[in-house]
DNA sequence: AAAGATCTACCTACTTAATGGTAGACAACA
DNA sequence: TGTTGTCTACCATTAAGTAGGTAGATCTTT
């Protein structure tokens, strides 16, 4: 890139153009929405013009498919590490459930969620990526619920896949619905009632 | 209105503008967002120009506050309805997550979530009108599930409120996640366990 | 009951601003 | 020298919203 570095330019604020296109354009997608965000506002938010944002993401959908890509690596880090060092099966989906509360703190919904109300009118190309995205949160969540009755710390009896299914459903509704009220403690509430609900009596 | 009416309109095709642009725009809402639908989509479904909507409803978010208001009064009467003739707790709340079911099955989401998406980019009226919308919900959720507890169908010991908030969550973040996967047996699955996980042991 | 006035619901034609995207020039690098 | 990243300047399209008008219904007055 050819952009100046200044001085006072921290070694964060260094970090290349892309990738900054990437974080503003994320906070832009879970605060508006998809359709909600423009590539003027972006250029805005990034200090750049419009024109150099195609020369990284072509059209919306490159830039939409980036983002979901980058988002969805982050979120397979934080599961690794969930399940390396978490304690027992609920002790993991608490922290699973930690990682939705940020959203809530920081104003800003789930990017995959934010994409999938768009439906229909959504490309093609981001519907498969963002149920990709799901569908890898599901088989994680089911092993880690198996893994969890298999040494009785999640309660016997339930079907794991199932399980795993209205764990993200509570915890992608708990993050919409008290982002709106701005209310992290809410959010902890349910979290809690969840988790709860999970461990063998 | 002036519209001719054709012999073989029916009498729901004779229902007025006003009524059809609030039934087509709702759909388009729940369907792909408020930010992803403009009054050229809504005129074309309706057959209609899209000056005439700005007759009915001079802004979008005229619109937007009237689409809120009418699909809130809908809920309102469902729930009056299961409350006074639903069985015990569990039982009403199975009713309520049965009135979510429906979007799965017709591909549409919340019109509140789809407007709870946009966030700080959403007019404040809205915002304000869908807060009230989840208000009313949490309101009427938390009344039965106290009324349960008393009565002994609920599991005792939590919070009527926390519960509340949490079966709000669980619905519309299944509906979300489901839509997407078009698949209303999970949302069966999902709602299953969260109302058995309500009722006392 | 006739006459005029007003209202309702729609229309065509338009404006202004914003959208996503393109073409081509230019400077800094490697 | 060629590649990379950015720029200015543009394009076609679409967005929400406005201006002004017309035909028919309804209300008001005599």
């Amino acid at each position: 890139m050819t952009r100046s570095r200044e001085p006072d330019e921290t070694v964060q604020a260094m970090r290349d153009t892309r990738t900054e296109l990437l974080m503003q354009a994320e906070t832009l997608v879970r605060g508006r929405g998809y359709a909600g965000f423009s590539y003027a506002d972006l250029a805005e938010a990034v200090g750049i013009r419009k024109a150099s944002i195609h020369h990284h993401f072509p059209t919306k959908v490159d830039l939409g498919a980036a983002l979901v890509a980058a988002y969805a690596a982050r979120y397979a880090a934080a599961l690794a590490v969930i399940r390396a060092d978490g304690p027992d099966g609920p002790g993991r989906v608490e922290a699973y459930g930690k990682l939705y509360l940020g959203g809530v703190e920081q104003g800003l919904g789930c990017l995959c969620a934010a994409l999938a109300i768009e439906g229909e009118a959504l490309p093609e190309r981001l519907r498969r990526d963002i149920a990709a995205f799901f569908a890898d949160h599901l088989a994680w969540l089911e092993a880690v619920l198996r893994e969890g009755q298999a040494a009785g710390s999640v309660r016997a009896g339930a079907d794991p896949a199932a399980l795993a299914r209205y764990v993200i459903a509570t915890l992608e509704g708990a993050l919409l619905m008290e982002r709106l009220f701005a209310s992290p403690d809410a959010f902890r509430g349910t979290l809690a009632v969840l988790v709860d609900g999970l461990r063998t009596p």
